[in-house]
DNA sequence: ATAATAATTTAGGCATACCTAATATTATTG
DNA sequence: CAATAATATTAGGTATGCCTAAATTATTAT
């Protein structure tokens, strides 16, 4: 295992490859690398039993990359949880950080840290944190654009990416906090929140990627 | 810079390059790497302006180098605090942890971690931390092995290596005790302790290894 | 002082993981 | 159902950092 593969398994985890097929096009474009290198290292990661992968139809982890992309995931979580606790760090600084430690810390740096935190069920962000045994909690959310003006949530969690978190931690926006829609802008126009009690304005884009309790059973979409 | 030139440079600092010439051998058998390969690397090293190298001469870090050099010696002993004092490591797996740590963490982690832990000033095996300016603190200790029988003193620094480290925790060997030679074997033979009041037997070799107050003066030798 | 030994360097190779350019396959759409 | 666009692959090349074997330089001992 490098680095790299390792960024590879992750990715094509959060892309949704324990269950679905992960173009390789999709890739190439969350890791910032060119489609051929692509190809070239999911042949490896093939041979080395780790994803299933057939030429032009992408690719799928197996029990094996699956188990070590989870593992990968729960690191990266829990130093983010120690980040933000204990080092003060912001959501975006917590999130660049995690990304270094997670490929260097071994399983008993990992173990002790989750007993040191308390075994936390959540990164600071409200993603779940994979179990030892690879096992994640799911939750059915939806996602803040599709909340109706006059309807009420609570916010569960946001996509780790630099920009929206600054964005978000700007606004006061937190895992937790209540939201309800005053008012929705039209064609993708931005939301009017009130968000544990103060108003907040936000634009349409980030709240696409902000995730809330779906109280009202809209279901995926 | 990469965990490679890194470690490169960290060594030739602790095999004493900062003011010294150090031999490539020395390096070689330290990183357990080729000498063809040390070459190589001192080469670009040395085009990089890190050392000074001269061949067939060895090397010595540049001002530039020593920073470098330092400020992983700090974050190592910073991690090695951590994973003690807060996840329960033994000396040794701290150290092999830190090592990893060492070459991920980036300035900003090392400072918030360095107020986390409250400004320590020496790593778990005894050596001073650099401050995040590259200074050190410099102190004169001897050997164990060269304290007389009947003398006394007390136990400031071990060296960092695997097997020591767990041979000496074994002991129940800890910074800070107070020690008194009870009796020296001839012919380089173990020296009987008495260590914080209970009686202890540790090899001449181990003994080479630790550091103590030099009450006597026995100076540099 | 010269022979033997030790340390170092040079030369030629290998694996990883990336790249660009050219080619091939699959999907879309008029 | 072609033609075009999008996606993916192959081929050939680069840089890093390691290796072994052979040649060179330095040190030590007779």
């Amino acid at each position: 295992m490098t680095p790299n593969k390792e960024d590879y398994l992750k990715e094509i985890y959060k892309l949704g490859g324990v269950e679905n097929m992960v173009s390789n096009k999709q890739i190439a474009d969350v890791l910032q690398i060119a489609p051929a290198s692509v190809s070239e290292m999911l042949n490896k990661l093939s041979r080395e039993g780790l994803i299933e992968y057939e030429a032009y139809k992408g690719s799928r982890l197996t029990e094996e990359g699956i188990k070590i992309a989870a593992q990968l995931l729960r690191g990266h979580r829990l130093w983010e949880v120690f980040l933000l606790r204990h080092l003060g760090y912001s959501w975006s600084e917590a999130h660049e950080d995690a990304e270094l430690l997670e490929h260097v810390a071994p399983p008993r740096l990992t173990e002790r840290l989750d007993k040191f935190l308390n075994f936390p069920a959540y990164c600071p962000h409200g993603n779940a944190i994979p179990h030892s045994n690879g096992q994640i909690t799911k939750s059915s959310l939806i996602t803040l654009n599709r909340l109706k003006a006059g309807k009420h949530s609570y916010i569960r969690r946001v996509i780790e990416e630099k920009e929206l978190l600054d964005y978000l931690e700007a606004l006061g926006i937190k895992i937790g906090c209540s939201v309800k829609v005053i008012s929705v802008g039209a064609y993708e126009g931005p939301l009017m929140l009130e968000l544990d009690g103060k108003q907040v304005q936000i634009s349409y884009k980030a709240a696409c990627q902000v995730y809330i309790d779906d109280f009202d059973g809209y279901g995926t979409d």
